[in-house]
RNA sequence: GGUCGGAUGGCCGAGAGGCGAGGCUCAGGACUGCAAAUCCUGCUACACGGGUUCAAAUCCCGUUCCGACCUCCA
């Protein structure tokens, strides 16, 4: 523990002291959406986690240049178009909105530039020359460019595997190919497919191509921090640090990976239908606790996804939000948010965030027994310190993003209960305990639960 | 076949040689007209077999089971 923040680099398998290449200027790459379906909570885990980073480096008095790309173009969106009946641009616009939407929903911040594939064919082409030129890539005559990757003086460093250990695939063309595993950096048309043209033929992107191009762009030939889901690691990332080497450029310094939510022990997989979709968790509980529940879970850890569980971490959370709420009204308004040095320990050590979690408890408890005893410093410390924490794990209910779920009608529907707890208050004050409880029943019965305190009595709808 | 990860109490989920993370559930208690909320107490776990060590959930060896990747998955 220090103020060192430390992070797993996936390149060293090892935990890393983390400097930035610049003093106080952070670059990120994250590899967002293909936007071919709508986002499933795996995915979206991927965002929360590098939301928190982004966060805290952030927080830490950084300046982050976040990037998170959309891969508009790829064989889905195609087939997809096929299937629905509309065009590939519309497939890509459709998803691409309803993954911004589900980013909105729990608040991951937008990123400084999210920058779209097929807007970078440009620089993709200018990547390719510079490939063919110094001999790393070719292309065989009919539209494809391939990467050899004989030719690589390092490849595979990042999941550490052998070139060949490699099972190739059964259906590999060597018709075009020199080695079965070289890959493609361009694809040419096919009758009917959008296209670009290039020096090599019409054609489209390889997977891989368009984020070294995109991340030369926006971050330089080196930068510092390149993430994304475990399952990029081979074949994704390998090639990208691949073809960016290749062409001279350092790329990224340390390589993050989150770990999946999984069900039923099992990787979680397109599959499985709608019901893990962003969309229809969010028909269960708000934004800010499906939040609290994927970003909960230490990043490199698998997720086990489960709606009891989540349900569970709800209602963990739900507890804190009361706990603020009851300050803010004693208080008066809602303490400036405060890092508290363990804190700020566990998000050094590794994104600990299930360690902060338990700080947050602790906060909690003490805040609690200071609110019983109308400590009003202790209040303020207690609930000071959990809004540090939740503006770092995104998840402050205070922070306007979450407040819209409030309605404007807050101010008559107060209004209006406030006769109802009068009337029981009376009931009460003569110990007519029926009356008071019949109150009590029939606005429990609309949604709104009542607390009686020495202060009085709350009202919460439920 | 190669590479990588996992197995922790009723459940979820941290930790990585020595002081029981934390949460949820459950049981009991305090407070309360009753509730609710809150607090207190209790439920002593690390897949299996060996080994190293004064000390192992943690390190080593072996075993079982589960999962992931191996060229267009977050």
């Amino acid at each position: 523990m220090s103020a060192q923040l430390k992070l797993y680099n996936t390149a060293s398998r090892a935990v890393e002291n983390f400097k930035p290449i610049t003093p106080g200027k952070i670059g990120i790459y994250l590899c967002g959406a293909t936007v071919q379906a709508p986002p499933h909570i795996g995915h979206i885990r991927s965002g929360v986690n590098f939301d928190i980073l982004r966060r805290w480096l952030i927080a830490t008095g950084n300046d982050v240049t976040f990037i998170r790309n959309v891969t508009d173009i790829d064989d889905k969106i195609l087939h997809k178009a096929v299937h629905e009946e509309i065009e590939w641009w519309a497939v890509a616009q459709k998803y691409e909105r309803a993954f911004t939407e589900a980013y909105r929903a729990l608040n991951v911040l937008p990123p400084t530039y999210e920058p779209r594939a097929t807007g970078h064919i440009t620089q993709m082409i200018t990547l390719m020359q510079i490939l063919i030129d110094n001999g790393s890539a070719y292309a065989p005559g009919n539209g494809d460019v391939y990467l050899e990757v004989r030719r690589l003086k390092s490849y595979l460093t990042l999941s550490n595997q052998k070139l060949d250990d490699l099972q190739s695939a059964d259906d590999a063309d060597l018709t075009n190919k020199k080695d079965p595993r070289d890959f493609a950096l361009w694809k040419s048309a096919k009758p009917g497919e959008p296209s670009w043209p290039t020096p090599w033929g019409d054609g489209r992107p390889g997977w891989h191509l368009e984020c070294s191009a995109m991340a030369h762009a926006y971050l330089g030939e080196t930068f510092d921090i390149h993430g994304g889901g475990l399952d990029l690691i081979f074949p994704h990332h390998e090639n990208e640090i691949a073809q960016s080497e290749s062409a001279g450029w350092g790329f990224a310094k340390i390589w993050m990976h989150n770990a999946w939510v999984t069900t039923s022990g099992e990787k979680m997989s397109k599959s499985l239908g709608n019901s893990l979709q962003v969309q229809e968790i969010l028909k269960k509980v708000r934004g800010i606790e499906l939040r609290w529940y994927l970003g909960g879970a230490h990043y490199r850890s698998m997720l086990e996804f489960s709606f009891e569980s989540l349900e569970e971490s709800a209602i963990n959370f739900r507890r804190i939000e009361g706990f603020l709420k009851r300050a803010e009204g004693v208080l008066g308004s809602n303490p400036d948010a405060v890092i508290s040095g363990a804190f700020a320990d566990a998000m050094n050590d590794d994104l600990a965030v299930p360690t902060g979690l338990a700080l947050i408890s602790e906060s909690l408890r003490l805040g609690n027994i200071a609110l019983a005893a109308n400590d009003k410093e202790g209040i303020l410390q207690s609930a000071a310190e959990i809004r540090g924490a939740l503006s770092i794990l995104g998840c402050d209910p205070f922070d306007p993003i979450f407040a819209a779920d409030s309605s404007t009608n807050t101010d008559i529907l107060d209004g209006l209960i406030s006769l109802a707890l009068e009337q029981r208050a009376a009931a009460r004050a003569r110990k007519d305990f029926a009356a008071a409880d019949a109150i009590r029943d029939q606005i429990a019965v609309l949604g709104v639960v009542l607390e009686d305190t020495p202060q009085g009595t709350r009202w919460s709808i439920s």
